[in-house]
DNA sequence: GCCAACGTTGGC
DNA sequence: GCCAACGTTGGC
């Protein structure tokens, strides 16, 4: 098993929406590494919730990799923000996966505080500039964050 | 294939 | 709201 780190921004979709959908199809990374970690991805890998762009960034909760990687079907719709005109049935560019709750973790791992840490100096996260949605994480990583907690 | 311009991300 | 980082686009 692997484990990844998937931002949202809580505004748009927070771990509580999450909790409410159970599962969510994670629709609308338009970044070609990202979109490579999402196709590596498999189903039951292990996701750390970190919400961006808000008050306090941090891991917020756990979730569950759902499905293998399959074509995000907003690269198609006209209608949607995540259109693209480059892309086809035929060869689909965009991929995701669906993303299953698993728990809100009992406190918020602020960005702060894992950077603070020298255990995580390696961590992709905190390495600045690094602006990926999605991210892997090592099992040593995973386990030290989550006994932060 | 280079690289300047531009757009987006995301912390602060 | 600012701005640094950096990916993408498009002219040449």
């Amino acid at each position: 098993m692997n484990h990844w780190l998937m931002k949202s921004e809580p505004d748009e979709f927070s771990i509580d929406a999450l909790a409410k959908k159970k599962s969510e199809p994670w629709s609308g990374v338009r970044n070609y590494q990202a979109r490579n970690y999402l196709r590596e991805m498999r189903k039951g890998d292990g996701v750390l919730f970190y919400h961006s762009s808000c008050a306090e960034p941090g891991v917020v909760g756990i979730a569950t990799v759902a499905t293998a990687a399959y074509p995000d079907p907003t690269q198609f719709d006209p209608h949607s923000d995540y259109f693209d005109a480059k892309a086809t049935h035929a060869t689909p560019r965009w991929s995701l996966v669906d993303v299953k709750f698993k728990r809100k973790l009992k406190r918020v791992i602020a960005l702060t505080e894992l950077k603070s840490r020298a255990e995580l100096q390696g961590f992709a996260l905190i390495h600045r500039g690094n602006r990926l949605s999605v991210l892997p994480v090592t099992a040593a990583q995973w386990d030290f964050i989550l006994g932060l907690e």
